[in-house]
DNA sequence: CTGTTAGCGCATTCAC
DNA sequence: GTGAATGCGCTAACAG
């Protein structure tokens, strides 16, 4: 609790002027040698920290931040991100942030591609990349690192890139999270159907294949591999949905529980309940509108959050304090929190605030 | 996306100088009322936003703030409120806080009683506390409202008292979501123990009870109260702790499921472990360092974190909020989420940072 | 290499 | 009633 020290104290102390002490602070040249070693050594001493918000202010610089993730509809994950981001903004509008936001179909290697190519044209100062095909993202990646423009993943990483920092969630953990649910919820003679749905090379199916390699593993070492049964839906187009729904539940009797290891779930859900089949606990992954209507109707039994405002909001905050002040965190991949959402828990998640 | 207006912008616009505008900014006498109606006409267009750090540089008052709460060892609720705090002065390192914490005993008033009054002889600003026994809260809040001292309640709020805010988690849901955890997880002919330690007339009790009766009303609401054995221990003392939680397995081995509606769920998680006994579900409260260990090794197998670090983290920049620019929270009682935490998710929520 | 100075957005005091 | 002037902690340009 002691009064923070200023830069004119530590100047007074360092018999120097408040320049040196900037200088020393800022890492910048034209100290000598002596004068930076007392200077750091009083600095150390008092354990000074630097005032984040007059610094800023100081420093009235505009930055001009891009933001190119695929585009969502209203409470979609990539909206949720998006409202984080805005909120972070909000937090930091003492600084003067101009913010473009790039959108892309996240099923359309070209619809990406074009989007990527324009980031560089509007001279970022740094970018939020929400990345999906693998080759899109190593171009954009390799282009920023050549004009030294530092750029953070949400989402999703990618290996051979080198972002300020990533934030994800552990999607394999998600799997786990799913499967000691559903082991301890369906008796030990039923059966838990994982349903995979057909879909491209994109992000989506990568998280869930790593959703569902994890799940596998956690099958695995619990002895409950035999439990599973794997079916692979299309369950792109609605027409076709309602019957392979159908004949799936309609034969397998024994089906307890089921997973659906992205965002549609609620198509499981919706199918349940207006087939009033009861007694089958559905989990699925990300609080999407419908889905949150099939967890308070009780058709999915729990839904687990990635948190996704709170990504866009930290990619914001890690984003400045780079800009501002060189910081980087030690550990450039962060693996977000994965919540467990209930039809009891629902309405306090519905309602946080990214940043208070 | 519009750049903030700044004050020197809004005065240059309304034909007055910044000092006007800065007086109907804080809502200050000695302008006409014709200069106010312009101003506030132009603030209200260009919506524009104090700009919270650059004001609490200039205003460079100090804050005199005192926490009371119940004393605690290493890892356990209070002292993770305590660490929420300490982040979130970290955070307002730039407004000059100086802060005394008064501990007491939760289960001696006597002491409770000391440790407030000594609260006004240190002359806060504000007042942090964390209530247990009614007489002594309702008295030091009397007290602090007769002085005009803003104070926020923690972990619990009491009817008949004015606090600027109250953060606490929604303990009847804490207890559906037990019920509705433990519901789907045991069969529908085992039963679920709730046990209840018997312990004073302090808060605890109370959220426990409170706890207690969304459980009942779960059960009841789902029609199986019947599932349910109410069984009263003596928690207290570790010698006849083993022998009171042998005898009830022992005779009633049809228990499948136990919930301890606070944060001593891990004396009957190292019971089961030590004794072997298998397939038993364990829910309680709270992410106690002894708990967590049981959550590690199985044990027990999930726990109801409430948060407190957050609680304790917003308890500071809601009272900074008000202290600077007397801004008050429209509901005052705010309800923390709930979160369920498995071995699965326990990394995430173990290095949970509540500010960034 | 170092000190001085102007200025960021805001609050406040003191003249007019 | 109102405006000008000063200062908060900090940055950066400039002068020596």
């Amino acid at each position: 609790m002691a009064k923070q020290a200023t830069i004119t104290e530590i100047a007074k102390r360092a018999g120097v002027s408040i320049g040196t002490v900037d200088r020393v602070l800022h890492n910048r040249s034209g100290v000598s040698k002596k004068s930076r070693e007392k200077i750091q050594a009083i600095l150390d001493e008092v354990g000074y920290k630097i005032n984040l918000h007059t610094s800023a202010v100081a420093l009235r610089k505009e930055y001009r931040i891009v933001i190119s993730v695929p585009e969502a509809s209203e409470g979609e994950y990539w909206d949720s991100l998006l409202k984080g981001i805005s909120q972070a903004m909000e937090e930091y509008s003492d600084i003067h942030i101009i913010c473009d936001t790039l959108a892309y179909d996240q099923f359309d290697p070209a619809s990406c591609r074009e989007a990527f190519s324009k980031v560089a044209g509007l001279n970022p100062d740094a970018v939020i990349i929400g990345p999906t095909f693998d080759r899109e993202t190593h171009d954009l990646c390799s282009k920023l690192d050549e004009n030294g423009v530092p750029y953070i993943f949400v989402d999703t990483t990618f290996p051979d890139t080198n972002p300020l920092a990533a934030f994800t969630a552990d999607q394999p953990a998600g799997g786990s999270i799913i499967g000691s649910l559903l082991c301890s919820m369906v008796g030990k003679d039923d059966r838990i159907a994982l349903i995979l749905s057909k879909s491209g090379e994109n992000v989506k199916a990568q998280n869930a294949e790593q959703r569902r390699q994890g799940l596998l593993q956690y099958m695995a070492q619990t002895s409950s591999s035999g439990r599973l049964i794997e079916v692979e839906l299309d369950l792109g187009s609605p027409s076709s949905t309602h019957g392979q729904l159908a004949s799936l539940f309609g034969s397998h009797p024994e089906i307890k529980g089921v997973c659906i290891l992205n965002s549609r779930g609620h198509i499981v859900g919706e199918f349940l309940r207006n087939e009033g089949i009861p007694n089958i606990k559905v989990v699925a992954f990300d609080l999407t509108d419908r889905n949150i209507r099939c967890l308070e109707d009780g058709s999915i039994f729990a839904l687990i959050c990635q948190r996704p405002e709170r990504q866009g909001f930290l990619a914001v905050t890690t984003l400045l304090e780079y800009l501002l002040y060189r910081r980087k965190s030690l550990n450039p991949h962060i693996l977000m929190p994965l919540d467990i959402v209930l039809r009891e828990n629902l309405p306090y998640y519905q309602t946080t605030d990214p940043g208070v």
